[in-house]
DNA sequence: ACTGAAAGGGTAGTAAT
DNA sequence: ATTACTACCCTTTCAGT
């Protein structure tokens, strides 16, 4: 379970780096950060292993992919019991529409990011995941007119 | 400003695989795709020149980096003219803690995914963006307990 | 049909990591 | 040593005549 992981300041400079841009050199990177290209890749290495960076992944524009549309939906479920949470947490995992979903304090239980392809998919979607759950008390829609910041950065702090 | 590029099967499945793994070799890649490696990283160039693939990126875990928390914050401004909304937009595109920002319909005006070291990390956010703002007339905080998905995936749809 | 241009794939050699 | 990049050549397609 390891979750002590230390970080020194050479680490924070690369990982703050690589969340920018994944396709930096170790070569670039040693430059930035004050290391050797070699001491870089065994850190991005390491950071790796220690799952500190999860994953490197390309960032695609929805909209050249076709008519796609970003909804926000927030759930309140009817009750709340383990069995159902998990269930509903799998079925969001396993769904492709499905971005991002956090499960939530505050008015919503759940929040999602969707992407479908209109308002008629967002339609079906909720037919066949809302409508169709008795587990599910209510939900509200929000639609993105404007996506003004996108993107997994987390600020790399200083100790 | 050319919206319009045509995308084969080819590039579906190229697009497919390295926004699941951007460190996917072209020559693994051409495996999966059929094609050549060379062909593959041609069709890979171009679509990062056609801004298809708009960033690679490595996703950290937040956890790792020190104590962190995510928050999803829901506003409404007071009333939406141009210069506010563009104004509004820009500070949060400046804000090292926003790591997404979405302007939508419906309850709320604005969505904001935040990360922060803890409670009262946010609590400094509020009084720095909210409070001290005459035009955000409430907020409306969900506290995520769990981050059952997190991506930037979106489907990538056969015509 | 014939030709020439354009697009896209493959091979292979070179540079970078 | 492995992977990325690129220059070069070949095939297919399609436009114009």
């Amino acid at each position: 379970m390891m979750v002590n992981v230390k970080l020194d300041d050479f680490d924070r400079r690369i990982l703050d780096a690589v969340q920018r841009d994944g396709r930096v050199t170790a070569d670039q990177l040693s430059e930035t950060v004050g290391l050797s290209p070699a001491a870089v890749q065994k850190r991005l290495k390491r950071l790796r292993d220690q799952k500190v960076i999860l994953q490197d992944i390309a960032v695609l524009d929805p909209q050249k992919l076709g008519p796609a549309m970003t909804v926000i939906v927030e759930i309140s479920l009817e009750r709340e019991n383990l069995g159902v949470l998990d269930q509903f947490k799998r079925r969001m995992r396993e769904t492709d529409e499905v971005q991002q979903c956090y499960y939530t304090t505050g008015e919503a239980d759940f929040v999602l990011i969707l992407v479908v392809r209109d308002i008629h998919d967002y339609e079906r979607f909720t037919r066949d995941h809302f409508f169709g759950n008795a587990e599910i008390r209510k939900f509200k829609t929000n639609i993105v007119m404007d996506t003004v910041k996108v993107g997994l950065s987390v600020p790399v702090w200083e100790e």
